[in-house]
DNA sequence: ATATTACCGGACATTAGTGTCTTTTATTTA
DNA sequence: TAAATAAAAGACACTAATGTCCGGTAATAT
């Protein structure tokens, strides 16, 4: 559904919440409790923070942190920064005249599916699902 | 949502479907009806014509027709047949431990949205959507 | 039979996504 | 000030998807 940078962008953003004691996390430490590529991580963060998702700092004891407007964010909202969400919003058989007047055979259904995937992937901010964690609702360990 | 060779193959299955008067179909005629690369086409139709949902004849004359069969898959069956259902059926975060007694932030909101998907996309047969065109609940063209 | 037609098959080109590696820059610590 | 650290930036490699091109093959028609 989503691509690898999407992907890795949300569960490193849910990390970040995770560990935001006022210390810094590293790529390193990053990549290996995510089981990521490290480099591309690296790439991936970097994006982040470009899009003011994420802070940085550089030089001994530096690392990432997350920006405290990103707590009040739902997964939607990641998605949408990051690649768009062009997906759910064109037509489904990817026809550029197609629209409740001139629908293509699955506008409705389509409709629905965007409709839906929209209201689940922005049940939640990012500090609620921090919470449901931090309260024993769901697993710490959400690596593999 | 769906790749360009899924929705190409959606948007060619429906159109013969719709011109399966016994008259056979070639890649240049649908090429410039539905708007598409033409030799891209070819190769997608190629595709169609191995998993046995369409159906070819060379030489002059020659061209493509719709498998009966096919009259009865809906677009769902044909993703599945075509990309596979994977991206679905697998974690929204990618998380391979993720399930129900394991899950992962979005996994009930994900559950969600995968099973509305599955039943949109299978709520009508390709026979179907090709009635409901034929009798004008649906523009006939449907090519940009 | 032979030329024509139209799909088939394989090779190739282009692009985007994923991933790696090296150098540079900013920061801290000694 | 110099050395060490860690992110930033840029170049590069690999892969899959998209798309093109051309010779081969099967069928038709003259």
């Amino acid at each position: 559904m989503f691509s690898k940078t999407t992907e890795y962008s949300i569960r490193a953003i849910i990390y970040l919440a995770l560990n935001n004691n006022s210390k810094l996390i590293g790529v390193s430490e990053m990549a290996s409790e995510l089981r990521f590529p490290e480099a591309f991580l690296g790439k991936v963060l970097q994006l982040l923070v470009k899009k003011q998702l994420v802070g940085s700092i550089k030089g001994p004891g530096g690392g990432f942190y997350l920006i405290d407007s990103t707590l009040n964010l739902t997964i939607l909202n990641i998605v949408d920064s990051l690649e768009g969400l062009e997906f759910l919003d064109k037509c489904g058989l990817g026809l550029h005249s197609c629209n409740k007047n001139n629908p293509c055979p699955i506008h409705d259904e389509y409709k629905n599916v965007s409709i839906n995937v929209k209201k689940a992937l922005s049940a939640k901010s990012i500090n609620e699902i921090k919470n449901e964690i931090e309260n024993g609702k769901r697993p710490q360990s959400f690596h593999f």
